[in-house]
DNA sequence: ATATACCTCTAGTTTTTCTAGATGTCGTTT
DNA sequence: AAACGACATCTAGAAAAACTAGAGGTATAT
C-alpha cells in the first residue's frame, strides 16, 4: 500500500547513518524556495530535492510542522488552490517579513558555514 | 591576559536568538582540532573560538558529553596530564579510527553544505 | 585570604527533526 | 467497478543533539 514516499535511505548505506539534512537549515531552505515562487508542501520537498541534486531530503513529517511554525511567525501565508494535476493543495507564499527573515538567516548561515570552513581548513 | 570565558552572548542581541553552532558539526569540529594536536576540553573550546574568529561557540555543557561519546565510539582517547599552567587536565587525542571518521564526516559535510549552497544560490 | 582564571562534569530541558503512520483525491489500469 | 499508483496534507510520539545552569576543584596573583 502506498509506497516509498519521502523516506528512502541510499542503497549503499553502511555503518553509521548520516542525516540527509543539516539541522537548522530547514526553515531557511523553505523560505528560499518560496522566495522564488509559491509552492505547496509536496512541491517544496520535490523542489529542494531537485535543486540540491538529491543530496537534501525534506521529510514530510518535518516539513508540515515547520510550515505551520513559519505561518505562525508570519513569515509565510497560505491559500488553497488547484494544482496542475487538478488536485487541491495548500500553496504557501513568502510575506514581506518572511523575505526579511530569509535574508537574516542566509547571512547567519554564510557566517557560520564560513567559520566551519575555516576550522576544517586549518593545518 | 586571562580572557573571555566560554559563555557570552553578543552585546547587540535583538529579536530571535541565532545559535552559535551549526547543529551536527560539533563532533566533526572536535575531531578536526584534535587531529592537529592533543588538547584538553577547555583548550578545545578556546581553539575553536580562536580559529573560527569568535563565530563558533562550543559550550562546555555540550562539549564534555560529546567527548565522552567520541571516546565511547573509539574515535578519541584520553589521558591525564599537567597543562602549561601546572593544572591537571584530561587531554584527548585522535585514534586511527577517529581520523577515518573525521574524513567521513568532513566529506559528508562538504556534500551537504554544497547542496545547501546550491539551493541558496538559485534564482 | 580571597579573587579570578583555569578546568571538569552532569542533570534536566529545549529545540529540531525523524519515524511511522492515518487520511484522502485524481487518473489510469485491470 | 475495483484496484492501484502518484499526488497531497497532517499528526503523535520518539529520538538526537545541544543548551542552560549549575556544582565542583586547583593554581597563581594580589
Amino acid at each position: 500500500m502506498r509506497l516509498p514516499r519521502a523516506t528512502w535511505t541510499k542503497d549503499n548505506d553502511v555503518g553509521k547513518q548520516q542525516p540527509d539534512m543539516i539541522r537548522g537549515t530547514l526553515d531557511m531552505l523553505v523560505l528560499k524556495v518560496l522566495s522564488l515562487e509559491p509552492l505547496h508542501g509536496w512541491g517544496i520537498c520535490e523542489r529542494v530535492k531537485l535543486i540540491s541534486e538529491d543530496e537534501l531530503q525534506v521529510n514530510q513529517g518535518s516539513l508540515y510542522p515547520a510550515l505551520h511554525k513559519l505561518t505562525q511567525e508570519g513569515w509565510i501565508k497560505s491559500y488553497w488552490c488547484l494544482t496542475e494535476n487538478n488536485r487541491k493543495a495548500r500553496y504557501y507564499q513568502l510575506t514581506r517579513a518572511g523575505l526579511k527573515q530569509l535574508n537574516v538567516e542566509a547571512a547567519h548561515w554564510d557566517r557560520l558555514a564560513a567559520a566551519v570552513a575555516r576550522v576544517m581548513a586549518t593545518s
